[in-house]
DNA sequence: AAGTGGTCTAGACCACGGG
DNA sequence: CCGTGGTCTAGACCACTTC
C-alpha cells in the first residue's frame, strides 16, 4: 500500500514550508480548506496537522488558526571553569547569553522549603525527606520564555544567607556560596531530553510535541555537594556546547553567523 | 469546562502505570475494551493512547496490541581529555559503556563519499560541496538499537588510511588519526534535542513521539578541524554527563545504584 | 477466523478570537 | 457574527498477528 493520505498531506505541507512558500509566522490554510483542496475529511487533515505540530514545525492556536513556527536557536556554551565564577561582574546566565547577542531577563523569583525527593537527595548526598531550600525563576531571551530553573540547597547551606531572598542576585549565587565558605571546586552536568509536562509546555509556549532539554548540575565544594540546579529549556530553541582543550583551530566564532541581517 | 474525556482517560491510564498496576512489558486493554470501560468512542480512546505513546510511556504494535514501554537509561560520561585517546586499548564507545555495566556492540559499518552540506562544511572549515569521507555505524547496548553515528572527515585526512575500511577499528579512530599526523588537541560538543525522522524512529525502535538526543562533536588538531561526528541517540534511554574539576565529594558512583538486583 | 491497531469518513457541538 | 481549531461520535475497511 502507498503512504497513507494523512502522511502524504503532511509531506506536501512540509514541502511548502521547506520551499519557503509558507514562511515562519505565516498562517497555513484552515483545516476545512485543506480538506477541500486535497479531497479528504477534516479528521484526516487533523492527523497531518498534528503530526507536523508534533515536530514543532507548525503551531495551532484555538480560534485563530495554524501558523508556521519561527524558531531561533540559542547556544549555551558551558564554561569549564571548576569554580563556576563568571569572568565579569554578572552572573553566568547573563554573561553567557549576552555573548550570544540576545537579551536575557529573569522573573518570577521564588524561594521555598521542600522535602527532598529521592532524585534530589541522592545528588545532594542527603536523606530523602530532608528539608531543602529551593530557589526558582523563569528565564526569557528577548522577552520570550526560554527556560525555568530550580536550585536545591541543603538547608544548612542556604539558611541565613542572601540565597533566601526571592530576588535576583546580580553578582550570581556562586559568589554568594563562596562568601559563605562554600567555594565550588567542581561540578557534574547531566543532560536529558524528554517530552514536557503540561505545565512546562504552557510556560515555554511550545506546542505539546516539542521536547525539552533538561540539565542537572550538581556543584561540589571540597567537602560536599552544595547545590543541585535543574533547568528545563525549550528543546527546539536551545543547544548546549562544551569546549575542551585547544579549539583555536576553530577559527571565527562561526555559530553566530546564522542569519543575522539587522544592522 | 472540565478536562476533555481523552485527557481524563490518559490520566487514568497513566495512574495505572505509575501505580505499578500495569508494569513495563504488560499489554494494556485493547482500544475496544477501553472504549467500553469508559463509555467513549474508539476515536477518543485513540486520542488518549496516542498522547501517552507520544510521551514514550506506551507503545502500539499493529496487529498485536499496546504495551507499557520499558526504558533503561544509559549515562554517557564524556571524558574531558583533550586528546580523546581512551585510557585502555579499546575505543571510547566500548570503554565508556562497559564502565556502565552494559554490553556495547556495533554493526552495519559503512564508508562513503559525500558532498559537504552547509552544516558540515561550516564545522570542518571547508567549502560547501567539498567531498568528505563519511564513516557510519549503528550502535547497540545489550543487543538493542541505541544510537547511529556518522563521522565526517575531509578527504585529505581520511584518504589512504585505515579510516576508509568499512569495518570496526577496535583501537579507536582517534588513535588512527594520531598515527597519521593528526593528533587531537581539543574538541567542541554541541548537544541538541529534536523529534526523530522516520528513519531514525524506525532504527531506534522508539515510538514516533520519543525525541532524540543529537551530539555534534568537532575534533581539532593544532592546525585544523579534523573530524565532525554526529551521533543520534534514543532520547528516552540516554543521558549525557560531563564532570569538571574536583567532584570527589560526590562519594560513591551513585548513578550505577539504580536497580541492580543481581548478584 | 478472530482480534489487534492503522486509516478514513461524515457528520456534530463547543469555546475562542476577531471584525 | 462567523471562522477557527478542539473535542467527540459511530460507523467502515484494511493489514497484520495469533491461534
Amino acid at each position: 500500500m502507498p503512504e497513507p493520505l494523512y502522511r502524504q498531506l503532511a509531506e506536501r505541507l512540509r514541502a511548502r514550508i521547506d520551499a519557503g512558500d509558507l514562511r515562519p509566522g505565516d498562517q497555513i490554510p484552515s483545516e476545512a480548506e485543506l480538506g477541500e483542496e486535497f479531497g479528504v475529511s477534516r479528521n484526516t487533515v487533523r492527523l497531518a496537522v498534528t503530526a507536523l505540530a508534533n515536530e514543532g514545525l507548525i503551531e495551532s492556536r484555538a480560534g485563530r488558526g495554524t501558523f508556521v513556527r519561527q524558531r531561533r536557536t540559542v547556544t549555551v556554551l558551558h564554561p569549564l571553569d571548576p569554580s563556576g565564577v563568571p569572568p565579569g561582574p554578572k552572573d553566568a546566565f547573563k554573561s553567557t547569553l549576552e555573548r550570544e547577542g540576545v537579551k536575557p531577563t529573569q522573573e518570577n523569583f521564588r524561594v521555598e522549603f521542600r522535602r527532598a525527593t529521592a532524585e534530589v537527595a541522592a545528588r545532594l548526598g542527603i536523606e530523602e525527606g530532608d528539608r531543602v531550600v529551593v530557589r526558582r525563576m523563569d528565564r526569557l531571551v528577548d522577552g520570550e520564555p526560554w527556560s525555568r530553573q530550580e536550585s536545591f540547597y541543603p538547608v544548612e547551606i542556604a539558611e541565613g544567607t542572601e540565597l533566601m531572598s526571592p530576588d535576583d542576585i546580580p553578582r550570581g549565587t556562586i559568589r554568594v556560596l563562596k562568601e559563605n565558605g562554600h567555594a565550588q571546586v567542581g561540578f557534574r552536568d547531566e543532560i536529558n531530553c524528554r517530552m514536557p509536562t503540561r505545565d512546562e509546555s504552557g510556560f515555554l509556549g511550545s506546542p505539546p510535541g516539542v521536547p525539552v532539554l533538561e540539565l542537572f548540575r550538581v556543584a561540589y565544594s571540597e567537602e560536599r555537594p552544595i547545590r543541585l540546579t535543574i533547568t528545563v529549556y525549550a528543546g527546539d530553541s536551545t543547544q548546549f556546547a562544551y569546549e575542551v582543550g585547544d579549539v583555536s583551530a576553530r577559527g571565527e566564532t562561526g555559530r553566530g553567523s546564522r542569519d543575522r541581517e539587522d544592522g
